[in-house]
Formats: C-alpha cells, structure tokens, sequence
DNA sequence: ACGAAGCGATCGGTTTTTTCGATGACTAGT
DNA sequence: ACTAGTCATCGAAAAAACCGATCGCTTCGT
C-alpha cells in the first residue's frame, strides 16, 4: 500500500500548473526547489503515475496531471472553506444551541427572550425542547441537548450550574376568600388550605412544598393538574388554592380569569430559583452566558410591562 | 498564521466522529490513543476552536466539529477519487492524446486507424490538428501538440522519432501518354516531364525532389498545388505528371480519376518515411506506442482491399 | 467509602520525515 | 567549448510524528 498524498504536496503541484517552472513554483510555497520537487516526486510515487512532463525549456503537464491539479484545487479550496467556516464559527451564538427547558418556566420566559435573541442574533437556531427535569437532565447528559433552563434546586450529576434569578412564588385563590384583605402572607397561612398542584414529576411541585415547608401528606390534594394553564380555571372555580410561580402571573396567566386573586408572600424565602444548566465540559460556555443575559433581562422589561 | 490542518488530522477528526470514543477511534487509525489526541488538539488549535467536546462517559461533537466533520468527509473522499482517477488512469489509451499530422497523411491513413482505434479503446480521446511540418513540430515543442505523424525524414530538434512504415511513391501521369506500356520506372526516366508538385512549405514537395535527386531548379514546374487531391484531376486533364504516396494511391485517391494512371518505381529506393514524433521527455511512450500499432497495421489491411 | 477500571491528556525519548544547501546531470544558447 | 538555466539527487541538520508510560479524573462495583 502506497502513502496517501499530503496538502502540502497538492499544494506543490498546483504551484507547478502555475508557475509551469519548478525554482518559482518553489518560491510561491516559500521552500526550496529541492523541496518541492521531491514533494512532486513523492506525489506522483503515491499515485502510481507521472504528473508532470519535465522538459528544460518548460514544464507541461500530463493529463493526468491535468486531471490532479483540478482535484487538487477542489481539494484545497475546500480546506480553506473549512478553515473560515471554522474562524467565522468563533463569532458568538452564530450556529444551533439545543435548549432544553421546563413547562413550567419555558411558556413564560422564552417568548420574549427568543424575539429579542433573533433580533440580535439572526444567525443563531434555537432548538426548543419542553419537558420534566428529570428527562432534559439525562438528555443533557447524553448529548442529545446542549444546556437546560431549569427551577433550582435541582439534582444535576457533576454539570454546571448558573443560576439566573430568584423566581417568587405567590398565593392564587378564589377572589372574595379565604385572604381578602390581607396584603402579604406567610407560608404558615396556608395551612389547612385546599391545594391544586401539578402532578407527579413536575419539579414546581415538589418546589413549592419545600417553599411551603410541607409535605405530599401533610396538605389536601383537592385535584392534580398537567399544566399551570389548566390550574388557574379550576382556582377561579373556587376548587382550591395554589401557588404560581411569579414569572406566570407577570406573564398574564391570570389575565382571563376574573375569578383569581394573588397575594405575594412576606419576605423572599418562598421562592424557586431558575438557572441554566449545561455539561461541564462543554466548550460553548461563552455562548451560554450570552444567552443568560438575555434570559435574565426580562424581570426588568416585566416590571415596566406590569 | 496558524499552520493548516493535515489529512491525517482530518481522518482522526472522522474516526472521533464515528467511534466517538479516542481509543478506538485511534485503533481504527492504526496508531495510539496518545497520537490522535495529539493530532486533535493540533487540528483544534490551528482551526481555532473546539471541535470535540470530551466528556467522561462520552465524546461529543461541537457544531463547529460536525461541520468541520462534514467538510473533513468531503475533503477526504474527494482525495480518495483523485487517487482513484489516478489509478484509472495507468490504464492505457484511457485519456485524451492531441495528434498532429501532415495534410499528406492524415487522411489516408488516419480514417481507417482511429475507427478501429475506437473500437478497442473506447476511452480514448484524440484530438487531430492538420498541419504543416513545421507548424507542428514547434507545436509540440511547446506542448500544444502530444505527437505528431509526420513524413520523414524531418528535422525534429531532440524530439524522439519512431519510424512505422516506408511510403514509396508512385507516378502518376495522364492515361495513355509518355510511359504508356512500361511497368517500372527509374528515377531518370522522370528526365524532362512537366511535374506538379504541392507548393512550398509541404514536406512532400522535398521527398520528391529528393528522392529523385532533383532539385526545385532543374524540375520544370507547371503548377503548383495546395493538395494531393486537386493534383490527381490537373494530371487527368494532361498538364503534367506528379508522384503521389502509395499510401495516397491505396486510399484511392484516383478512384474518380479514370484519366489517370500510375506506375511503381524499380527498388525500394523511391519513397519517405512514416513515424511518429514525440517530446523526448514524454512520460506516455507507452501508449504512443500502442498508437503506433494501430498506424502500422493498415498496410496489411490495404493489400487485402486491393 | 474505597479500590479498580476506563478514559483522555500529558510527558520524554526515539524514530521518522521534512527541509535545506550544495552538487550533479543535462540542455540550450552563446 | 563554455555559460546559464533547469530539475534531480545527496547528506546533514532540523522538525515532526509517534509511542509507551504515566497522570488526573470520573465512574462503577463492592
């Protein structure tokens, strides 16, 4: 089996179709000419055939040859593509970024974030993944999603974590019970309350007993509900209470039911916190730090909305 | 400036795409694990960013590294069909030659030989150019031209000449007039008659002259021609006599002359060369002899038609 | 909790390749 | 014949590629 060719060589064969003259040829890839001829010695050695027709007064080209150097061409201006497709690659959030986020953080946050990323950004693809935490962790960490946007806490395996903000929660009721007139609550105010919640494996769940300090047993369960879209009817149909993120309400979750009012809490304990979450090898964290940016700037933009 | 990407790095960067995994990946590169990490990293380094994203369960590609993958595939199957078409290409008569021939030649021996050329070696492009001697030679000195097929001798300054076959000449004159009866001729028997030669500049002219030891000045010179067909009526309608090539005989040249009758010379004495020339440094002798088999066989061929 | 195993990165030393300058062989032109 | 110009070749030095061993880290099994 005969050696491959080398860049270098096709280089030096392209310099020859050129220059037609192996000392200038030489010269035009910066080596001397006893370089370069070996070099198209070697090349033609490795494709079994002569390329070059050596004469004293000029130097011509077999058809082969021909035939090579056209090969060759493609062949390096491909290399060169490569090489700025790589360099124009350096330029921030310029290719595809799999998100991975949760239901209950996604439907509030990203609209906006992703209108204002596109705008910046008109090269980067955003591809969206909504589902539990549990499932994006494990995608993560296959490689089959790039970073996460998760509620915090959250058990993430060794990847890195990048918390964005504090995320508060406040009381839903049934408008005219229960918290009519008082302006802020604490948690311990809860008790004995009828409570709607998302089901098994949302992680706002399990968020807001920990906020709440209670447990799956200590509190009633009047329903379980799929989606925080679909708790808020059944709160303003007096079946019970529940607790929304923050982030929802500025969003308008409430916007089309009359029927719930919202009390916030006293103090900032009772709360989740939302974060990126990537692996901690990725070699992209300068992209993912931009798009915290851009994820965190919202509060801001909600305040003036509100 | 960083240094350019290799074809080996690019291989390595193909076998971590595959096997996704460095170990094996230099396994099927046939080198160790610490080589193609090495290789990598160059490869990360001269491009300017991370392609490989190293985790510890497993190894994953960064978008710039899948498209840096895509490209490397291209590059590397493009340099696989240049290796092919070189091999392709040791195949004999496979690509194009570009022939020069004289126009007392080429139409009567080339017809015949490029059909049967086609027939063998369908691959085979040939480019014919009719020319004058000398046009040609210089032609081929500066590579326009692959090989000639020319009348000797020619002077052909340290090209290689390749003889195929002797072309006696024969006369022809104007049916029933001077040799009428005889079956041979001398070349003095020539002595005193109206000659019609091609004009200046047509190699043929020179043969004749020669190969009766004559000059321009002791012939007396009716006419002058501009080729061997428009001398074969001027001999029908009795302005002089000429000598043609047998080759040009045996092509029937005189097949819609009835006016005109031919006579051989006594001993081999009377005639030119046919040979092929080509540059001495010419990598491709092979074939141009396997050309010079098809161009020597027709006189076997046209015994048999006559 | 701890040891073993797996993985990629790194290090030193050896081997191989590349490169250069000088020289050789050859031709063309003077 | 001699000179200038060209590509090929040679030997030594420089560069690189490569390997084996080892390191640091993580994971898995006990």
């Amino acid at each position: 089996m005969t050696s491959d060719p080398t860049l270098k060589q096709l280089r030096y064969l392209c310099a020859v179709a050129e220059k037609r003259h192996f000392g200038q040829a030489a010269k035009s890839c910066f080596v001397t000419q006893s370089t370069l001829s070996a070099g198209i010695q070697e090349l033609e050695l490795s494709l079994g055939l002569p390329l070059v027709e050596r004469g004293h007064k000029n130097v011509l080209l077999t058809p082969a040859g021909e035939k090579a150097v056209k090969r060759a061409l493609d062949i390096l201006t491909e290399v060169q593509a490569m090489k700025e497709e790589a360099a124009g690659a350096t330029e921030p959030l310029s290719s595809s970024i799999r998100l991975g986020a949760i239901p209950t953080i996604a439907p509030f946050l990203l609209p906006d974030a992703l209108a204002r990323l596109r705008k910046d950004y008109p090269r980067l693809k955003l591809l969206i993944r909504e589902d539990l935490s549990a499932n994006l962790v494990s995608l993560l960490a296959q490689g089959d999603l790039d970073i996460l946007l998760l509620a915090l806490p959250y058990p993430v395996e060794g990847a890195e974590v990048h918390h964005l903000f504090d995320d508060p929660f406040v009381v839903a009721y049934p408008r005219g019970t229960a918290f009519s007139g008082r302006r802020k609550l604490r948690p311990q105010d809860l008790e004995g309350q009828e409570f709607i919640l998302l089901e098994q494996g949302h992680c706002l769940r399990n968020h807001i007993l920990e906020a709440c300090q209670l447990t799956d047993s200590q509190i009633s369960l009047g329903f379980e509900a799929t989606s925080l879209q679909t708790i808020v009817p059944m709160v303003a149909n007096g079946i019970g209470i529940t607790l929304l993120p923050k982030m929802a309400l500025d969003a308008g979750i409430t916007k089309n039911s009359p029927g719930v009012s919202t009390l916030e809490f006293t103090g900032k304990k009772v709360k989740r916190e939302v974060g990126l979450v990537w692996r901690k090898e990725s070699p992209r964290v300068k992209d993912y730090q931009l798009l915290a940016e851009y994820l965190v700037n919202p509060p801001d933009e909600r305040k003036r909305q509100r």
